[in-house]
DNA sequence: ATAGCCTTGATC
DNA sequence: GATCAAGGCTAT
């Protein structure tokens, strides 16, 4: 349609216009049709309505300079009207592009909008063929307004009252989706309610004495580049009673709670919705089915005072950057190393349908093999489970962060905070060997996270839930 | 009124 | 995501 379309020009053309390139071009690629029938097009004002195409087919269908129709060379370019020459065919002056069917420079586009549906009340003060360039076009609007027609620019381009009306409505309600997105997950980090209480019932890690994490050996520790996960090891084996602990100062200690009973009360009775195998048939359910858990991220991370702290643009930011190594993390927790699938109060997921609704069999190998491990390792410790939580929001590499030296102060203090409940929990010396261990898992859920990016591109946005499409930035 | 810059929807 | 071509905004 209009892509193929080529500027007619004025039969008052002049001479030195001829002598232009872009006007040979045209002249030489020209059949003739597009001055007998010229078109009528409007082009970006579709007004929804299914209108003319038939006739613009037809009659608005110009043909690319060199090229004819469909013919244009495949790949290259759109197949758009030749502007090799990038001066104002008006006054000269330097031109951008086509504006109403011409190549003509920023102010003469203006000019002829301003001007093109008055009526013709200037008069010239000369003969009416004044010289037009870029120093003498303010001189006779007359001549440069005949000019402007003359080289061919159509004041039919220019959008009547009611066009321009819908165009403004359209653009409105567009801003106005845009701000109601920002305000959903505004609304929804301000206002979101509990809806649970924390359920004690939940164990974690500070109120048990038993040592609940799991550490992967030092020969585990590999590069997190490739998708081997590192593997566990069973923390029976080491000898923890004998070995030096650390006691957490009041405020680690305090931070720590905080941190665990809140990501407790967010997973408690998760497990409790219905979802079964036949929850899912395909993307758009695994996408669906998490809108809970991102529901139930969102509750924690406003209990963070840490997070109030970033500015609302930097939490929603973080907030999307980290919602799929989010929802990893928590699916790990709910995973059952020995059935390979996650826990439901009506039974179990098996890990596979993420093969069978995606036909990703890597994507499947990779997250079971990881959720294995890490369950291994962390077993249910939600201490851990909460502080790696925390890191990973707080991540300075998510995209579009405007305080990140904020994002990167916070997320140093909650890795120190690791490496001390580490110390805490396992000794001294076990934590030194296996602080980094824990910090390349973190790696590798960050990997996979991303890796799981390839689920979302497949997804049908009519078929998404608002809030996930936001999160995920589908909107 | 002019003209330069910006925003935007459509298109590829 | 880049490009195009509309209109809007605003200092001059």
């Amino acid at each position: 349609m209009f892509e193929c379309i080529v500027a007619p020009f004025s039969e008052n053309i002049c001479i030195e216009d001829l002598n232009r390139p872009g006007i040979t071009e045209q002249m030489m690629s020209d059949n003739g049709d597009s001055l007998n029938s010229p078109p009528d097009i409007k082009p970006h004002l579709n007004c929804g309505q299914d209108d003319t195409s038939e006739d613009n087919s037809n009659a608005g269908e110009y043909t690319s300079p060199g090229s004819v129709k469909s013919e244009t060379s495949p790949g290259k370019g759109r197949g758009r009207r030749a502007k090799d020459d990038k001066s104002c065919r008006v006054c000269g002056d330097k031109a951008l592009g086509y504006n109403f069917n011409a190549v003509t420079c920023e102010s003469c586009k203006a000019f002829f909008r301003r001007n093109a549906l008055k009526d013709q009340t200037t008069k010239c003060l000369f003969q009416g063929n004044c010289f037009i360039d870029i120093r003498t076009r303010r001189f006779c609007p007359h001549c440069r307004l005949k000019k402007c027609f003359d080289i061919g620019m159509r004041k039919e381009m220019i959008l009547d009252d009611n066009e321009r009306k819908m165009r403004m409505a359209k653009v409105m309600h567009n801003r106005q989706k845009r701000k109601e997105s920002v305000e959903s997950l505004t609304t929804l980090i301000k206002t979101e309610p509990m809806d649970q209480e924390p359920d004690q019932s939940c164990q974690y890690a500070t109120s048990t004495s038993g040592h609940c994490i799991n550490f992967p050996s030092p020969e585990g520790m590999i590069d997190i580049t490739s998708t081997v996960v590192t593997p566990a090891i069973d923390i029976d084996a080491l000898d923890i009673d004998k070995k030096l602990c650390r006691v957490l100062s009041k405020r680690e200690a305090e931070l720590c709670e905080h941190l665990t009973n809140g990501y407790a009360a967010t997973m408690a009775n998760y497990h409790c919705e219905n979802l079964t195998s036949e929850s899912y048939t395909d993307s758009n359910d695994l996408v669906n089915t998490s809108e809970q858990a991102v529901r139930r991220l969102i509750q924690f991370v406003k209990l963070m005072e840490d997070f109030k702290e970033l500015s609302q643009e930097d939490q929603i930011t973080a907030l999307k950057s980290c919602v799929l190594q989010s929802l990893m993390l928590r699916s790990v927790y709910f995973f059952d190393v020995e059935q390979e699938g996650w826990r439901t109060l009506t039974g179990l997921i098996p890990a596979k349908v993420l093969k069978d609704i995606t036909g990703y069999s890597d994507l499947y190998e990779t997250h079971t093999n990881f959720s294995r491990e890490m369950k291994k390792t962390c077993k249910e410790d939600i201490t851990v489970f909460a502080i790696i939580q925390s890191i990973i929001v707080f991540n300075p590499e998510s995209v579009g962060l405007k305080n990140l030296q904020l994002v990167s102060d916070i997320q140093n203090r909650y890795i120190v905070l690791l490496k001390s409940y580490l110390e805490y929990k396992i000794s001294f010396e076990y934590a030194q060997i296996y602080f980094p261990v824990f910090l390349r898992k973190i790696q590798e859920l960050k990997k996979i996270g991303s890796d799981h990016a390839k689920i979302i591109l497949q997804v049908q946005t009519s078929k998404i839930e608002p809030l996930m499409l936001e999160i995920l930035n589908l909107s």
